[in-house]
RNA sequence: GGGGUGGUAGUUAAGUUGGUUAUAACGCCGGCCUGUCACGCCGGAGGCCGCGGGUUCGAGUCCCGUCCACCCCGCCA
């Protein structure tokens, strides 16, 4: 063994191999593949992070003569003394030994294999050692699996030795790579902020770590770095960024974990504007330089489309909309109170609400809403009740209805039909733009929940007609910034206002005299960029006016002692020479799985944890004894049930 | 907190109205094979049907509970 690694250094990496390197003599390790055992001749692929290599054992080459006869191909003739050690040993190998061989790359004549980047070339094998042997591994270590993920993540030293995930790993380093030069060359500094850091309530729950020098107290886990990296303007840094991880204690889902990882930026003296182009800018080179793909072809200035928060909600019922496909919805309020309900009794409610100012039309709490699936999409009645099913996990969904129109405007198929009148029917057909055969989908009620809903409609139906893909990109890339949401919302349950995203966000300007006589229509300078239908970073130009900044707290029905408490080393740097600034966080983890077109974050996190925080690997988390709590002066309240 | 889907050899799946010895493919082990690359051919081993109760003469199958994984709503400023 010590031949191999200590005189015999790596020349190549097995997946670097190309018909240029035709007559090298090569040493390469790896991974045993696959092995294909002739009798005679032995083929082994041999694999490592940058491909396969097809190596050929063969007792044959043991003469020179043999040697002779293959173009290009030499060997000293002391070293064949070696091949039919190595042919015996390709004879016992197995899946996944680690293996180290010295040979002579060939090209492979009339056997080329297309379907591999190496398919050129082999290497005739002239010495081998096996470094290690390894177990059978639960799965087969190829490209293509469908092992259940519980077991993947259980073993995923294993997982991770597949190509996809290596090249999955290796473009999250090339992201890295670009994003450290560009925000480098950008003038913005890297710089650390603590992971310990002061519990806050509100927003997202924290984990706790218990501070040992401190008994009784606790430190939070820093959800981001959004106060410390504001604090770094007021320091005058003027430029800032961090690759950065964060950690929330939320529920999951697909793309969200519990730990995850920003590219967090900050800017001195920036309106909106300036973030965007940053980011713009950013965003281009990663795709350059990662994908090789040039945006321009698709957005040639330069920028990416913006669209107000409210606009992005009739138009798509939520605020990141997928732009790669059509579909919008149309919100019929209007035209439901104009007509008085048009025959629909659930409709007359409606109208009757707005009639006697019970709702509001600027921000209204029921809606009627519509969204037409054309008659190019082909659906039948069974595969449209598949799509109202996908619905039901919705909470607060109660049915769809449906209409289609036929030759003559009239609607069939529909709870609808009988009651509507014909006016009503007719202006919706016109407002909606059916046409015959052209389902309609209706959803009305609490705005929240018809948006909800009509989200979801909008994109199963992509996915069903093959608009898009059931995941992944499909090569297709459509950015936008979703601008200028509600700075307030109204909480229900306690009857005031809340922030919608944090306190400390700079309303629109023109909006600054609601503050007060009509917090639902102030709107703020915060932004969010989406690709795909997923967010992939947030962020806003922040509120540095001490003014503007009581008038917030005062509707948010913080006074003075409250926002001291919450929030008192902040006021206090911002009252002391905060330069205007903003910024924003890009989530890492969900660009890497767009670019990758992963189905899950899991696949782009080298050690993920499941839906229920836990890590398959390693058991995490695991109870402590007594006495490491007692430490802590730490006491656990939980019983087992049972 | 709520809704949904799934768990059967190492892996992926099939398993009929509840009925003899629970199937298949891949993988694994042994043998043969000098141009394969999803190598091929012959043979073999491998199972607490997630776990715990219940119904039944009899449960992979039916019922209750529970654990785990996945998807969604709430939640994630």
């Amino acid at each position: 063994m010590s031949r191999f690694i200590d005189e015999l250094k790596r020349t190549h990496r097995c997946g670097e191999l190309r018909a240029s390197d035709e007559g090298k003599e090569v040493i390469l390790f790896g991974w045993v593949a696959s092995r294909r055992d002739h009798g005679g001749c032995v083929f082994i692929d041999i694999r490592d992070r940058e491909g396969i290599a097809q190596l050929v054992f063969d007792p044959e080459y043991a003469k020179a003569d043999v040697w002779a006869s293959r173009k290009g191909a030499t060997v000293q003739s002391g070293d064949l003394s070696h091949v039919l050690d190595a042919h015996h040993l390709a004879e016992q190998v197995r899946g996944e030994w680690v293996i180290g061989i010295r040979g002579v790359v060939v090209s492979r004549g009339q056997n080329k294999n297309p379907k591999i980047p190496t398919g050129d070339v082999e290497i005739i094998v002239t010495e081998a050692a096996v470094f290690n042997r390894a177990e059978t591994p639960p799965f087969e270590i190829t490209d293509e699996i469908d092992t259940r993920e519980e077991i993947r993540l259980a073993y995923r030293y294993l997982d991770l030795r597949r190509i996809p995930l290596q090249r999955t790993l290796r473009m999250r380093h090339d992201i890295n790579r670009v994003t450290r030069n560009y925000l480098s060359d950008q003038g913005c500094l890297e710089l650390e902020t603590p992971f310990l850091v002061k519990y806050t309530p509100g927003g997202a729950r924290n984990f706790l770590v218990p501070a040992r020098l401190s008994p009784g107290k606790f430190y939070a886990l820093a959800e981001s770095p959004q106060l410390y990296k504001q604090l770094f303007m007021v320091a005058g840094f003027d430029r800032y960024f961090q690759i950065v991880k964060c950690f929330r204690d939320e529920d999951l889902r697909l793309d969200r974990q519990p730990e995850f990882t920003q590219i967090d930026v900050e800017l001195s003296f920036v309106n909106q504007d300036d973030v965007f182009s940053l980011i713009e800018g950013l965003v281009f080179s990663i795709f350059k330089d990662v994908l090789k793909k040039d945006l321009r072809a698709l957005y040639p200035e330069g920028r990416f489309p913006r669209l107000p928060f409210n606009e992005s909600m009739a138009r798509y019922g939520n605020d990141k909309p997928d732009l790669r496909f059509g579909l919008e919805h149309t919100d019929l309020t209007e035209l439901v109170i104009e007509q008085a309900g048009g025959g629909v009794s659930f409709w007359a409610e409606i109208a009757e609400k707005f009639r006697s100012g019970q709702y509001r039309r600027e921000v209204p709490a029921e809606i009627v809403k519509a969204l037409v699936i054309p008659a190019s999409a082909n659906l039948s009645r069974p595969q449209l009740e598949e799509l109202e099913r996908g619905l039901k996990e919705i909470k607060g969904f109660k049915g769809l209805a449906r209409a289609k129109v036929a030759e003559d405007g009239t609607w069939t198929q529909s709870p609808l039909a009988k009651s509507i009148t014909p006016e009503a029917r007719q202006k919706i057909n016109e407002t909606v733009g059916a046409k015959a055969g052209d389902v309609i989908c209706f959803q009305f009620g609490k705005t929240a929940v018809v948006h909800t809903v009509m989200a979801k409609l909008r994109v199963d139906i992509a996915k069903r007609t093959g608009l898009i893909p059931e995941y992944g990109h499909g090569d297709q890339w459509r950015f936008l910034w979703v601008t200028n949401p509600p700075l307030f919302e109204y909480d229900e349950d306690t009857g005031r206002w809340a922030a919608a995203h944090h306190a400390f966000t700079r309303p629109v300007d023109e909006h600054i005299p609601l503050l007060e006589s009509d917090p639902a229509r102030v709107e703020c300078y915060r932004y969010d960029l989406v690709l795909n239908g997923f967010e992939i970073g947030g962020g806003s130009i922040r509120l540095h006016d001490p003014e503007v900044q009581a008038r917030v707290f005062k509707t948010l029905g913080i006074d003075d002692k409250d926002a001291r408490e919450k929030f008192g080393f902040l006021l206090d740097a911002l009252k002391s020479g905060a330069p205007p600034h903003g910024g924003i966080a890009l989530g890492m983890d969900r660009t890497a799985m767009l670019l990758t077109g992963a189905p899950t974050l899991r696949d782009v996190i080298p050690f993920p944890k499941t839906n229920q925080g836990t890590d398959q690997l390693t058991g995490a988390p695991v109870v402590v004894d007594a006495s490491q709590l007692a430490e802590l002066q730490v006491k656990s309240t939980f019983q087992p049930p049972g």
